[in-house]
DNA sequence: CCTAGTTAATGTCAAAATGACTCTAACGCG
DNA sequence: CGCGTTAGAGTCATTTTGACATTAACTAGG
């Protein structure tokens, strides 16, 4: 006999077209403790079935006959985890026949961002929890989805339009020192201050507001607020798919 | 009633999920006529059946159960119109429930680039024909294929590395005025010739050879050669998908 | 109230990259 | 040979970038 897996005979004889799934990268920042640097982060889920049971893995699931793609990704993320992201975009599709080793299982992963006051409040569950980006536990997860992550990943640090993301990481206002910091756990390297202020202000798509954010210890940071020009044609509705 | 199409419940029941296709945008650069600028083109094939038989669409077709998305890329634009791309992609997946009249179908939509020398060379078939990206004849296609091509365009427009993409629209060597013509039919817009060659000079990706293109009425150019440095995680091996 | 400490915000300057342009080299053709 | 045309190199002012210095505004501690 040839390689072909054992199953390949059964799609086969009952003409059926491979299964539909979706999976989410999901992406927030988490402030970095005393001093250090920011941290990307992510939700994922234990699973609970064969294959992989066990092991970590995207929140995600099959696509009804009657939702359409990006409708689905926002639905199964929302049934497992609890979130309801505000950013979701399509990132690729996978499809490769030896994937799950016990069906054709084609799925199309997504790519959220979560504003930063939404991370960690995911549904109480053993089996749901959040990883930092270069945590060594998610160092393997089922199926490929470390792949997956780590193509989000790519995604993200060769954005061109990177006021977009940021916002969308931290919500309606923010500071210019927290916006330095989501671009630094992104890019993973420090930025000059003063230089990234003159690139912001140069930016059309970020904006001063005449507020200051009280309470530090220190000289109050002036807000700022993204004005946004339009999606790009890759986004999603979060809410509509 | 609502408004869900009426072969929704026929999906449901049956509990089938969504038929699978693949559809490839297939670009190639053709020479300016009497000193205009390079024009981006691209094969069609005409439908023969419904839903919107007569109109032009992307080649493409079913994804087998014992085939990866890009095989199945691969082997339909191959069956179709002949052609055998030196690159491929993968774009976009499209899943709107209403994007066919007749049935649920999930296409997932690759890009492909062609040799200068292989444009045109499709088969002899009166359902296959090139056109310009700009020809109005094609601002109407079937399904949502239009939108697929806008959005292949836009992919290439925004790419980083345009020393990948010139190389595989040219073939192994070029001289430096034919890559800065493929450059302006992507951009749509004229560049400096001294410009554009002091910008490539210093890329490492493209090498001058010491061999010079005779034959022509001037001074002969010399030619040049692409070294890549590894595929992006996007590329697909059009061989083995 | 005054000063030290810390962060916010602005300013300076040289190096590098960019855009517009000029100048020279090498071919075919008559 | 000289002319027309394209290849290719060089010039220069402007803009952008990276590194660093300086000033401003607040809190905390005495």
């Amino acid at each position: 006999m040839t390689s072909v897996p054992s199953w390949a005979n059964v799609d086969e004889r009952r003409n059926l077209p491979p299964a539909l799934a979706v999976s989410t990268v999901i992406l927030g920042i988490r402030p970095g403790v005393e001093g250090g640097p920011d941290k990307l982060c992510l939700p994922l889920v234990r699973r609970i079935r064969q294959p992989h049971a066990g092991m970590w893995a995207l929140p995600g699931g099959p696509v009804d006959a009657r939702e359409s793609l990006g409708q689905a990704a926002g639905r199964t993320l929302a049934g497992t985890t609890g979130l309801r992201p505000n950013y979701l975009e399509q990132l690729y599709t996978f499809g490769d026949i030896d994937r799950s080793p016990t069906h054709r299982l084609v799925t199309i992963a997504y790519f959220a961002l979560l504003h930063v006051d939404q991370v960690g409040a995911t549904v109480q569950d053993p089996n749901v929890a959040w990883f930092d980006i270069d945590d060594p536990a998610i160092a393997q997860l089922a199926f490929d989805h470390r792949k997956i992550v780590d193509y989000a990943l790519w995604r993200l640090r060769n954005k061109t339009e990177y006021g977009q993301i940021a916002h969308r990481l931290l919500g309606e206002r923010f500071t210019l020192a927290a916006l330095r910091g989501v671009y630094e756990a992104i890019l993973g390297r420090r930025l000059d201050p003063a230089n990234f202020r003159r690139t912001l202000n140069s930016t059309a798509s970020i904006e001063a507001t005449d507020e200051y954010l009280a309470g530090g210890k220190h000289r109050p940071p002036r807000l700022y607020r993204y004005v946004g020009h339009g999606p790009d044609p890759l986004e999603v509705d979060p809410l509509h798919g």
